[in-house]
DNA sequence: ATAACAAATTAGCAATGCTAAGTAAAGCGG
DNA sequence: CCGCTTTACTTAGCATTGCTAATTTGTTAT
């Protein structure tokens, strides 16, 4: 079974090709990844700041204003200028960016769902401790 | 345990998340994951051409044309004629190469090491297991 | 009142993915 | 042997997405 250093490694490699391939068999094309996140966490949380998004998902706030910017103009959202500070602007769902994200949720997993069905019972009980456990360690 | 398409919805989300959290914890500043994956890649099957190391990192010829380039101008890696095939050029590590990867190793993954260690050996049987089913999953 | 600080934005750079198109070599049917 | 197709690699150029630095506007504390 190797060391705990192999097992890492072994681990990390794995998972950033995991990821790599999830990304790569998103559903809408019009959507990128980090795009989908924001609302999925807006549907989540209701409307929240800029800095608080750009916090959550761990980029830069310009980063996080230029996905906002892109979202905004498809009309998934809107930005409502925050009455106690008028710096800030609240950054909430539209009823079409509410749409988007159930139908998406939905579709999104359709590939892994097809490769999880081809694997034993036993494997399939593997990969979903193992996502409890990565969860965790994500956390950290 | 829920259902497969739940199992697949945590399995990607936990996926997506320790990826991420992986790339932020990366110690070596002056070699990208994707670089370091090459060299990796290398040490452990020997020389490959471009094609082949494109196909296994699902990256397109171009893109790892870029990254080789970038290794080779950095010495890590010198392209070799194919005497059977003058086409193809054999892609190999350097001794200076073969350095940085033993190194880079021990270091890499201290992050993950540490977390590791902190779990029970059937938690880190489990990971290991899962690590070789996610890599089928990527390859697919 | 004014200095310091904070939130959002704009401008511009770097890394890294891609496709399209070009070059050189190999393979193949006549 | 000749020309056509395919293959391997490369070059050029574009899109996305991360960043820092600097600007604008509004808030807070002295």
């Amino acid at each position: 079974m190797g060391t705990i250093a192999e097992q890492s490694t072994a681990l990390r490699m794995s998972t950033l090709r995991l990821a790599r391939r999830l990304r790569a068999e998103r559903v809408d094309p019009s959507l990128s990844d980090g795009q989908f996140a924001v609302l999925g966490w807006l549907h989540k949380h209701g409307p929240l700041t800029l800095t608080q998004l750009a916090e959550h998902e761990r980029v830069s706030a310009p980063s996080m204003n230029r996905t906002v910017n892109c979202l905004e103009e498809s009309g998934y959202l809107v930005r409502e200028a925050d009455e106690a500070d008028r710096r800030r602007s609240n950054i909430r769902l539209t009823g079409t960016g509410r749409d988007i994200v159930t139908t998406t949720l939905k579709q999104r997993d359709a590939w892994l769902t097809t490769r999880l069905r081809d694997l034993s019972k036993e494997d399939r009980a593997t990969l979903a401790r193992a996502a409890e456990l990565m969860g965790d360690l994500a956390t950290l």
